[in-house]
DNA sequence: TCTGGGGTCCTAGGACCC
DNA sequence: TCTGGGGTCCTAGGACCC
């Protein structure tokens, strides 16, 4: 039964998330591949390889969700509760190709728009298209209808209402959560279930006695900040249905990072200079990609006793050369590892700029020589796709400098 | 609980400057 | 080379999201 709700001419937005994302777009690209099998009708997951220790849950089938699988849960677990279970391999290529093909959908009804993940996107409802519960149907049936999966769409006043009324239940349903609903729609709801209120801040506000969101809306905010700090606030006011966050685009990137859990631990400098340099080649790749260099190049380093760290350096001049931000990360890491075995490698990269607006007088040959060989496996990893493995002739040189 | 990878935002302490 | 305060930047860590 769809409850109709006045809207009075304030500002509409659609949250628009997509159903089980990776597991939907996988089963789409599946039935592409003339196979009779639609994986969303089994009991399925889709999951990293366990023998490189990936063996995490990253989406589910409805059938999997019934026996109690739950996302970031080993495979191994899943498998115990589902012991029939099939097991996909994620293929982010495919994802990015129906995150972007959803946006382009999305387009078609309305100009302001944001993306907020991969599978989800805002947008502002435009009353000319007609009433907004027809326009949300007819975005579910557009994107059903083309690209083969369904999705569910929250509609509210502002984007956090729109987000959590998405969540409501699944999958391919429209929901509203308009100001005047919130005492019967999200009040009673758990405390857990709050956007931006996680493992920390639930057992926190729990621990207070505050155990839905109902009860967390009308407790007094100076308790709350009290426990919670800002994000005290933040979540008081979701609770209440505040939030005057707006739509934007987000164009570019803030931060890029590469890291990987190798499959046996990491325990010689030498092999993590390795890996550093694929890593520092991956992500080296999307900066320039994203025609941007970074000023802070920073390593995660997770162990094998899961203590994770990380070491920054800034630099005075930014960078998007792959020779230069491996260089750095070997440093940094030679700096601060003791040799305790490594489970996990990564670099980031921060303070992003623009690369065009970017001085040139500080270039030397050297660069500009460094900066064409980075050009060139640039237009080949585009050329020959992201997976394949190439090593630049003077990676063997680069580990060595190291030892 | 045997635990991925890519992001965003915030906080706290220290260095440094005026 | 003793002390105060405010502002800014850097570093490290943490919480949260999908």
């Amino acid at each position: 039964m769809v409850i109709i709700v006045k809207y009075d001419g304030k500002k509409l937005i659609f949250h628009i998330d997509a159903n089980s994302a990776f597991l939907s777009w996988s089963a789409v690209e599946i039935l592409k591949e003339n196979s009779d099998l639609d994986i969303r009708n089994i009991p399925s997951i889709i999951a990293g390889d366990p023998e490189n220790r990936r063996g995490i849950v990253l989406a589910k089938s409805t059938l999997a969700k019934e026996k109690n699988v739950i996302t970031g849960e080993t495979i191994q677990s899943a498998l115990t509760k589902c012991p029939e279970l099939q097991i996909f391999r994620p293929n982010y290529e495919v994802y990015k190709k129906y995150s972007k093909q959803m946006g382009e959908i999305l387009l078609n009804y309305s100009p302001n728009i944001e993306q907020y993940s991969i599978d989800e996107y805002f947008i502002e409802y435009v009353p000319l298209l007609g009433p907004y519960l027809d326009v949300a149907k007819n975005i579910q049936d557009e994107i059903y209808n083309k690209l083969g999966f369904t999705v569910n769409i929250g509609i509210s006043t502002n984007k956090v209402l729109a987000k959590m009324a998405s969540d409501f239940e699944k999958p391919n349903k429209i929901h509203t959560l308009f100001l005047e609903e919130i005492e019967t729609k999200l009040w009673p709801l758990p405390i857990e279930n709050l956007f931006l209120c996680g493992n920390k801040s639930s057992k926190k506000l729990r621990k207070i006695g505050i155990d839905t969101i109902g009860k967390l809306a009308k407790s007094d905010e100076s308790l709350i900040t009290y426990h919670l700090k800002s994000q005290g606030k933040i979540l008081h006011n979701y609770a209440n249905g505040i939030d005057d966050s707006i739509i934007e685009k987000r164009d570019k990137n803030k931060y890029h990072s590469n890291s990987v859990t190798t499959s046996k631990d990491i325990d010689d400098l030498e092999t993590a200079y390795k890996i550093l340099l694929a890593i520092a080649e991956n992500v080296s790749n999307k900066l320039r990609e994203s025609k941007c260099k970074a000023h802070t190049i920073t390593i995660q380093v997770k162990l094998n006793t899961f203590q994770t760290f990380t070491h920054c350096k800034s630099l005075s001049i930014p960078t998007n050369l792959t020779k230069e931000i491996y260089e750095i990360s070997c440093e940094l890491l030679c700096n601060y590892w003791d040799l305790t075995p490594i489970r996990l490698l990564g670099i980031s990269l921060s303070n992003l700029v623009e690369d065009e607006n970017l001085q040139l007088d500080f270039f030397s040959m050297d660069l500009i020589k460094q900066s064409n060989i980075d050009n060139s496996i640039d237009n080949i990893l585009n050329k020959f796709g992201k997976d394949i493995n190439i090593s630049r002739g003077s990676t063997i040189n680069l580990s060595k400098n190291f030892k």
